[in-house]
RNA sequence: GCGGCUAUAGUUCAGUGGCAGAACGCCGCUCUGUGGCAGCGGAUGUCGUGGGUUCGAACCCCACUAGCCGCCCCA
């Protein structure tokens, strides 16, 4: 009979690499919470509205990469309704933002999230159709100073601070402004102009993107191309005199912590709630990524509140590729040490089970990590078994339990001691 | 969604038309309370799935599925 597998595009994290996975989120919180985040966890499914208003009808993301179906439920008010699991999570929470009123507050709203997040893409290194994401949003309304330039530069400081204390080598920001949204239609008119008489000339990707999306021309990757590209109009020539202020201010703020990053006005991201900041972190090559080098993307998104129905509420967030963070540490790291128990508990004899179980009792409860043995295993099997799992093994046998002295031997030194049963847990701990 | 490469033991892989293999790992014994070394023995398996060619297919052909790499796009 044939097994049962897991769906393309997903798959099991397991022991070992899931202490990886908690450093990583265990790491993102202690930074998160410093800077005063709080969590939220929205659904994993949605209305698919909300993204199809949230991340834009004409973006890939929504027009062919999301998993939607129609619910079937009993109810005539939910009967029919389509729903679509998250493709990513800020909208949701920003959905959640309005929904509870929170703009009520008059406060600025600091939220995080770590979740699964779904596409339907072809599965690529770094890519799975289930995949998780590590993301903030600093929002809340205009009163509350959540379209300051210094809250752009807190986050960006922020993620600085995060790959610094994971040990991420060699990140590069990359930092663009694409403007308000008006200054993003009138240069998107501008580029259509420019590429409209030597279209023609490039590859048949610029060619479709030349109509429905030239902003995403500057992305393109072909050399041929890149001529062409290079004599297009600049982005900075297009933006208005608020959303250059800003973007210097977000600059200048950088500078002053000392926040390195490199002025690329081609970025150009594609998630349409995107307004003036917009960034990326990448890694070098070599970083375990292939050519999916983007770690986190992230910007502003002043108008994605209303385009929700809500109230005007500026915004700036993030969201972290979990599984390339993941693989990056892993290619980076040097061989990670791998984390061994305390202690393993050898019975010599299945006589000594139920002892031997009292004792891992006991040595648990003071705080210990501690795996037992069987009586059954020869005492080589289990100085195998312990040998791999923990960094001391207890012989547990008839002697020890009529005196009282425990023979206690570690791996790391190859020396073997006697200790007394009351000072057992004391000793383990060194 | 498009193109290329790949799929054999738990793992890494060899085998390119004639008995299904190696290394590591696993289990047992030498060796019932002092292992890791060594020696001996053992199990590894629908050769990704289905079909075709052939006296004979892991090997050649077709389809499918999955993984990897690139494109598109994005985290």
């Amino acid at each position: 009979m044939a097994t049962i597998k897991a769906v393309r595009g997903t798959r099991d994290l397991l022991p070992p690499d899931t202490n990886l996975w908690n450093h990583v989120e265990a790491t993102a919180r202690s930074v998160f919470a410093r800077y005063g985040f709080g969590e939220i966890r929205t659904p994993i499914f949605e209305a698919t509205e909300l993204f199809a208003r949230g991340v834009g009808e004409e973006t890939d993301i929504v027009s062919k990469e999301m998993y939607t179906w129609e619910d079937r439920g009993r109810a005539e008010s939910d009967r029919g309704q389509s729903l679509t699991l998250r493709p990513e999570n800020t909208a949701g929470v920003v959905r959640s933002y309005i929904e509870h009123g929170m703009a009520e507050t008059g406060m600025l709203e600091k939220l995080f999230y770590i979740g699964p997040q779904f596409r339907r893409e072809r599965p690529q290194r770094g890519r799975y159709r289930q995949f998780w994401q590590i993301g903030a949003e600093v929002l809340g309304p205009p009163w509350s100073g959540s379209d300051s330039a210094l809250r752009d530069a807190e986050v960006l400081e922020m993620l600085a601070t995060l790959l610094n204390e994971l040990g991420v080598k060699g990140w590069r920001l990359a930092l663009n402004s694409v403007g308000s949204a008006e200054d993003r239609q009138r240069y998107s008119a501008a580029l259509r102009d420019a590429l409209a008489p030597v279209k023609d000339k490039m590859c048949p990707d610029n060619q479709r993107r030349a109509e429905t999306n030239p902003l995403r021309v500057l992305d393109s990757k072909d050399p041929n191309d890149q001529e062409i590209i290079d004599g297009l109009p600049k982005i900075a020539d297009f933006l208005s005199e608020d959303s250059r202020t800003h973007f210097e201010q977000v600059k200048a703020a950088l500078d002053a912590c000392g926040v390195a990053y490199a002025i690329e006005p081609r970025l150009v991201r594609g998630l349409d709630y995107y307004t003036r900041t917009t960034f990326e972190f990448t890694v070098p090559d070599g970083s375990g990524l292939g050519t999916q080098n983007a770690l986190l993307g992230g910007g502003r998104y002043d108008g994605l509140s209303e385009m929700l129905g809500g109230p005007k509420t500026p915004g700036i967030g993030f969201a972290i590729g979990e599984d390339r963070l993941i693989l990056t540490l892993r290619a980076q790291a040097a061989e990670q040490a791998a984390k061994k128990l305390d202690a393993f508990i050898a019975p010599m004899g299945v006589a000594q089970n139920p002892g031997a179980l009292k004792l891992a009792q006991e040595l648990r409860h003071a705080g210990l990590s501690v795996e037992v043995g069987d009586g059954s295993f020869r005492l080589r099997k289990s100085f195998d078994a312990a040998d791999k799992l923990a960094r001391k093994m207890i012989i547990f046998g008839e002697d020890e339990v009529t005196s009282g002295i425990l023979t206690v031997k570690d791996f790391s030194k190859g020396e073997q001691e006697k200790i007394a049963r009351e000072e057992l847990a004391a000793a383990l701990k060194n």
